[in-house]
RNA sequence: GGCCAGGUAGCUCAGUUGGUAGAGCAGGGGACUGAAAAUCCCCGUGUCGGCAGUUCGAUUCUGUCCCUGGCCA
């Protein structure tokens, strides 16, 4: 997309829900070819938090080094636009220095932005959606809604009332401009990608299994002491509930059993649950691409990959 | 052993003055433009514990049995 040219330099794209078993096919890639890993992932960008987001371990990173991991105190907030730029900054360098990039990771949002760009839209404002949030507690999110269908009817038949995020941001990208969040979208963004690419989706089949993978993965969180991770962050006393950092799966749950709002074994099951969902929704975007090339994650032929990816590499030159 | 309260969706429970039942959570599907591990939308048939009785008709009333919890012995 985007004009790809047949001489663009390639880069290949792995994706895959939380448990899918992304990280170890893409440590096996880097073994076997010239390739560099960027991590397309919101949670993995933030430091102090390695066992909640599954990091891989140093002895791992020190062997296939990822990007865009590590790069943000727990306090700031990231975003599409912020790791596009990131990412096509790292993409640049890799391939300057004659190897292919590996983007892996399970933020849809953040391929997607990647790979077809955002429109020109004025950056989160913390002031002004805190005014907004105001407004929203007095006139209630339908009131807000109801605004919105006057300045942007377009992106409020879009917005469901009940999306108090995206009314938010709606109204956030007219007060900041003066123009509907819809308008600024129609105009096209002509924001290049200029590279071809190996588009890989880990699909696990069996649902029941991904589940048994998930529970055990957060068992294992907990022996490696996950509880302790979020209380350092908690004892902190510059963090809460609403910093994107904290509202990652695992990190929420445990900070509010650290609150006391449920014990430890009602918290278990919350994270569980939490990341089964995220697990699905995860697969929605996979499901919806066409353009994927979907591996059985539960079935995983590395031979079969690794001659794949030896073909695309080879086209290239 | 006696008394009491319960046994209804995978879980927690509501309800039916007798016409075979519905919420939350879980689960499934979908959406997704600077918070995205976020935020939201759609989807509810299950021997209403078993058996028998009354009734045109019982998950609902009666009897009995089983199970769970509590109290008393």
């Amino acid at each position: 997309m985007n004009g790809a040219a047949r001489n663009d330099p390639p880069a290949i794209l792995l994706m895959g829900p939380t448990a899918s078993g992304k990280t170890d096919l893409a440590v096996e890639l880097v073994r076997r070819f010239s390739l560099e890993i960027v991590s397309v992932d919101s949670a993995l960008v933030y430091r102090e938090m390695d066992i909640g987001t599954a990091k891989p371990g140093p002895e791992v990173l020190s062997e296939a080094p990822h990007r865009l991991v590590d790069i943000l105190d727990p306090a700031e907030s990231y975003s599409a636009a912020q790791f596009r730029e990131d990412a096509l900054r790292e993409m640049e360098q890799i391939t300057a220095a004659g190897r292919v990039p590996l983007l892996v990771g399970g933020t849809m949002l953040y391929f997607r932005a990647l790979e077809q760009g955002l429109s020109e839209l004025p950056q989160a404002d913390a002031s002004l959606r805190a005014e907004i949030e105001a407004q929203a507690l007095q006139r209630g999110w339908q009131g807000l809604h109801k605004e919105l269908a006057e300045v942007d009817p377009v992106a409020a038949a879009r917005i469901h009332p009940n999306d108090p995020q995206r009314l938010q941001r709606a109204l956030e990208v007219y007060r900041l401009s003066g123009v509907p969040l819809s308008e600024l979208q129609r105009r096209r963004s002509d924001d290049a990608f200029p590279y071809r690419t190996l588009r890989l989706a880990l699909l696990p089949v069996d649902r029941e299994r991904l589940h048994r993978r998930i529970e055990h993965r957060f068992e294992n969180m907990l022996e490696q002491g996950l509880i302790n991770e979020v209380a350092h962050l908690y004892e902190r006393g510059d963090l809460d509930l609403s910093c994107p950092s904290m509202r990652a799966v695992g990190y929420r749950q445990v900070w509010r059993h650290l609150e006391g709002e449920y014990d430890r074994k009602e918290m278990s099951r919350q994270v569980v649950v939490a990341t089964r969902q995220l697990a699905k929704r995860q697969m929605t975007w996979l499901r919806a691409d066409d353009g994927l090339e979907t591996l059985n994650a539960d079935a995983l032929e590395l031979s079969t990959i690794c001659k794949r990816v030896e073909n695309y590499l080879r086209d290239e030159t």
